[in-house]
DNA sequence: GTCTATATTACGATAGAC
DNA sequence: GTCTATCGTAATATAGAC
């Protein structure tokens, strides 16, 4: 990945887009319309439509690798690095990882697979540094919800919904009976 | 709703279980052979798509209003009612509440406005109990989380990654400082 | 590499027989 | 009330020009 031509860069971010906002409008027009190219143009790059979630798929790979390593070395530890992150909306992972989810929703496979493996990555991290299970999963769950209530576009926005982050720390805190 | 033809029980039915596995493939074809009627069948029943997630909304409604009076009336609080029936694949809210979530993601503004409606009802519930806006908003957090787990088919089921619900309902204790 | 056709199905919905 | 037959459209994908 030194250096694709731009135009599949740019269809693949219209893709992760659209299926943000839905995977029932992430056609091909629409992946077209909204990335300027052509349908032809679209499908020099991607031959067909599970070609372009394959690719979805790698760049999350990638993505997710980071973020594992990245919390393994938190200061603040891999619970509330989780909590943290799944509160960011702008941080890296969040679009490609609500992509997967909702490919993952519509059914597909290795998109599941993706988004269970990760959860398994996740759970062991935190239960590796809170010592206790129970109390891992539950902080997994309140991630979960966060990514939950963004999944529904236009109401309870993170903004509105969503414990304002240093509340939800001081309770993860509590959680861990600290 | 005191006896209408059964046909068209065994649609919504169809209907509501198909959306479970993703809203794409609840198309009117596949709803008409999994509820065993043709298309025009279907069609006597629900002149359109719609009218099917019109009737799942209305449905809905009388659902949700039964649960928000048991959350009332609860002897353990509203807050642990809510975890309890969240975590409760049993429960009779459980598959239309799921149902309407992907009507919700896929864009259906009325289903995107009933499941806003629910929240904010369960939200003040919880408030009202718990005292603390922060905590109340966590614990439904953790029920979201649930949910979102159950909109992914075959990985982490309930009984493989959810808290068993004694373990759950100890930590909702401690989240409210109790 | 990117485009303009065009083929091929799948989907939602209508018409009308029974 | 339920069926078969069919239409219009939109979606995925192919062929081939530039």
């Amino acid at each position: 990945m030194a250096r694709p031509p731009h135009a599949r860069d740019k269809v693949l971010q219209a893709y992760v887009a659209l299926l943000l906002e839905g995977e029932r409008g992430a056609t091909m027009d629409a992946v077209a319309a909204q990335a300027g190219v052509s349908k032809g143009g679209l499908l020099y790059h991607f031959p067909s439509k599970d070609a372009l979630a394959e690719a979805v798929l790698e760049r999350f790979a990638t993505v997710t690798a980071d973020d594992l390593r990245a919390m393994r070395v938190a200061p603040e530890g891999a619970a509330k690095h989780f909590v943290r992150t799944s509160w960011q909306v702008d941080h890296e992972l969040d679009p490609i990882y609500r992509a997967i989810v909702r490919l993952a929703q519509a059914g597909h496979a290795g998109a599941l697979a993706a988004v269970d493996d990760l959860h398994r990555s996740w759970l062991a991290e935190i239960v590796a540094e809170v010592g206790d299970e129970a109390v891992a999963r539950t902080i997994m769950l309140i991630g979960d919800g966060l990514y939950h209530q963004a999944s529904m576009p236009g109401t309870w926005s993170r903004d509105t919904f969503a414990e304002s982050l240093p509340d939800l720390l001081t309770l993860v805190d509590r959680l861990c009976g600290r």
